[in-house]
RNA sequence: GGCAGCGUAGCUCAGUUGGUUAGAGCGCAAGACUCAUAAGCUUGAGGUCACAGGUUCAAUUCCUGUCGCUGCUACCA
């Protein structure tokens, strides 16, 4: 009854540390996915990292090491921070991996019809060995700052991906949402970028500008550029082309990225999959990125916000729910550790965690931890079905919280710690009481079911809590306060004086 | 410059096809309570829905213009 479902992230470049955007990449692609194999389905889930490239055989020279050997030691960083993140991934690829590396050599040749040698033109600095945009030169005055040398108009031969030819298949996917652009508005401005046409890409260097990569097939003096080798990890990971199994994934149900490589997603890749006539991915979703107090994070400005750190200080769930909740899934977010503390403070701490915990603490201090029997749960859920369908996460957990404040307001209303003092008097408050207890153990479960895709622990230890019929004798309380960046208000009073 | 979008309570934002007193969360103030992580609940203050016109019996919601802001993209060869 389940179906086969694939989801991929991005890989990044392995020349340097993850950062939050990558974190960002993982969880996403990881919510979707928990989400799915609870409703039965069964997910293979990419991740991986993307290792070849001028600047990291540069990085291995400066080392003196081969950039293999120095790719061996970087990919790691990557590998850690996906476990970090609790991403369940399924497969890891790295573009040095032989089996990619020979699947990305036939899928070259296969492409053949639609691959010609053409001239490259741009601005070159000799000293680095390297080309430089029109953008980067007018900003530099047409002087390289680094080697104080003017940039050369230079030309070389090199092979072109006549992208070109797929335009209007492109188009015409996007538009009728074949291959569908999430959200809305990175659709329309995709469309308008290629309104055009999309424009043929150089697909490989001379080898003497670019040793480090896959050796284009038949010409030794050719080496792939990044674009083509990178993403065609999608496929090659499940298989592609020689083991059958990836047709029982691909296409790709969906594919996670960050705004700023949606052109290569959604124009190169497409026309990659048309030439080698293989399906469209089904769905790609554009994630925003992470400002820290509404300014972009750098590392000139040292705003960096390293998610380590976050899952360090506050736990992993409460990572993954600021960043499924209050970063919008789809927009440009903002995170302050302000923020993220009072989020973690009164959502996590008295919101949740204070429920659950007086929850269990009546059971155990009225009914000696036995819950009771009552008719099940069942708020009504389609709004929360329908946000985590249409990829709104953050719209999904505010729903959650609806819930959580109802249960609340709930207790309040009827009042169980009243009803139990009742008891000795009225003979029908022991039933009464015990209904309305288990009444809200039961919205209590419910709630740690909508949590599993997000805050697996959480949403694990609320179920060892309750499910067992008896308040498990385990007292350890979900999300403890925390006061590291915002003033602690069980501080004794500092006497203001003037 | 082009395209898209935004400007709603102190802050972050919802507002479905135009229709009675414009909503939520946070923050702030007050109150009642005590099962609980100095938690939870209730109530309240606070908005000429950027501005100016227009269409309409009726506009935050449609149209035009102005101002301000954001995103994508280009050009200045």
């Amino acid at each position: 009854m389940g179906k086969n479902l694939y989801i991929t992230t991005a890989i990044p470049y392995v020349n340097g540390t993850p950062h939050i955007g990558n974190a960002l990449d993982y969880l996403l692609a990881d919510i979707w996915s928990r989400y799915q194999k609870q409703n039965g389905h069964q997910v293979r889930f990419q991740v991986g990292t993307d290792e070849h490239g001028n600047k990291i055989a540069a990085k291995a020279a400066e080392a003196g090491i081969d950039p293999k050997t120095y790719t061996d030691q970087m990919y790691g960083n990557f590998q850690t921070l996906m476990t970090k993140v609790g991403a369940e991934y399924t497969d890891f690829v790295r573009t040095t991996d032989d089996h990619h590396v020979a699947a990305v050599q036939w899928i070259w040749q296969k492409l053949q019809p639609y691959i010609y040698k053409g001239t490259y033109e741009g601005w070159y600095c000799v000293g680095h060995e390297a080309f430089f945009t029109d953008k980067e030169v007018d900003a530099t005055g047409g002087v390289c700052p680094d080697h104080q040398k003017p940039y050369e108009r230079v030309s070389e031969e090199n092979y072109y991906l006549k992208t070109s030819a797929f335009s209007d298949k492109i188009r015409e996917a996007i538009e009728k949402g074949r291959m569908q652009i999430v959200p809305e508005f990175r659709k329309k401005e995709f469309l308008e970028l290629i309104k055009d046409g999309v424009k043929d890409v150089s697909i490989s260097r001379p080898r003497k500008n670019l040793s480090w990569g896959v050796p284009v097939p038949n010409d030794p003096d050719q080496v792939m550029y990044v674009w083509l080798d990178a993403l065609a990890n999608y496929i090659t990971v499940i298989g592609y082309p020689d083991r059958e199994e990836w047709k029982e994934f691909w296409p790709a149900d969906v594919q996670v990225i960050g705004k700023d490589i949606l052109r290569f997603h959604a124009g190169i890749w497409p026309a990659m999959l048309l030439g080698l006539e293989v399906s469209l991915p089904k769905k790609l979703l554009v994630h925003g990125h992470v400002n820290v107090g509404n300014v972009k994070m750098s590392k000139s400005i040292g705003n960096v916000v390293d998610p380590n750190d976050v899952i360090d200080q506050y736990g992993l769930d409460a990572f993954r729910y600021f960043f499924s909740r209050h970063i919008p899934t789809l927009d440009d977010g903002d995170f302050t550790w302000e923020k993220f503390e009072n989020a973690y403070n009164n959502e996590l701490g008295n919101d949740l965690g204070n429920l659950v915990q007086r929850v269990a603490s009546m059971v155990t201090r009225y009914q000696a931890g036995v819950i009771g029997d009552a008719p099940q749960a069942e708020h009504d859920m389609k709004p929360y079905r329908d946000a985590m369908n249409s990829l709104n996460f953050n719209v999904a957990l505010d729903e959650v919280w609806t819930t959580v404040r109802s249960l609340n307001q709930y207790l309040e209303s009827v009042k169980p710690w009243e009803i139990a003092k009742k008891r000795e008097t009225d003979t029908e408050a022991e039933a009464h009481l015990s209904e309305v207890l288990a009444q809200a153990v039961g919205a209590l479960l419910q709630i740690g079911d909508l949590l599993v895709p997000f805050m697996p622990n959480a949403a694990r230890k609320i179920q060892a809590t309750f499910e067992t019929g008896v308040i498990a004798a385990d007292t350890a309380i979900l999300f403890p306060k925390v006061y590291l960046h915002t003033p602690d208000p069980r501080a004794p009073k500092i006497a203001e004086s003037k």
